[in-house]
DNA sequence: GCCAACGTTGGC
DNA sequence: GCCAACGTTGGC
């Protein structure tokens, strides 16, 4: 799950412990968090459009996906007027941190790491915020921050 | 700030 | 349903 450290790092989400995961705006993003994500559920934190892009480290997925309120708010950033609460349209999953890394790894070691290819998030212009990763690619940076 | 690569919107 | 215009993302 890719965020802004600058609008959410995962300093962030050490200090609350647990965060819903509100803001996402596209529909393959929501429905990851719908359908696929489960409670427990490990979760690659990564901090992007920041000095140092990459893997900052690992949270867990801590809820069934709701509706995320910022959509019914017409103050909030992420106010959707077509959503209403009879019929959301934007869900999320509430995130609960469960380790930040000591460095970061970064973006040029993840392109460096011949297993990690397959990466999504590596593809040419993927700009997807919420993308799946294999239980191997999720080994291997879970090594490569050791 | 630039730009590639998408996703979304809206006219037809 | 097509597609051009526009907006957004995110690395650099």
């Amino acid at each position: 799950m890719k965020s802004e450290p600058s609008e959410y790092s995962i300093d962030d989400l050490k200090r609350d412990k647990c965060a819903p995961w509100y803001g996402v705006r596209n529909y393959l993003a929501r429905n990851y968090m719908r359908d696929k994500m489960q409670r427990e559920d490990l979760v690659l934190f990564y901090h992007s459009s920041c000095p140092e892009p990459g893997v900052a480290g690992i949270a867990r997925v801590a809820s069934e996906s709701y509706p995320d309120a910022t959509q019914f708010d017409p103050k909030s950033h992420y106010y959707d007027p077509k959503a209403t609460t009879d019929k959301p349209r934007w869900m999320l999953v509430d995130v609960k941190i469960e380790q930040s890394f000591a460095k970061v790894i970064s973006l040029p070691i993840l392109r460096k790491t011949k297993t990690l290819q397959s990466l999504i998030i590596l593809r040419h212009g993927n700009r997807l915020s919420i993308t799946p990763v294999t239980k191997k690619e999720f080994e291997v940076i879970v090594k490569l921050a050791s």
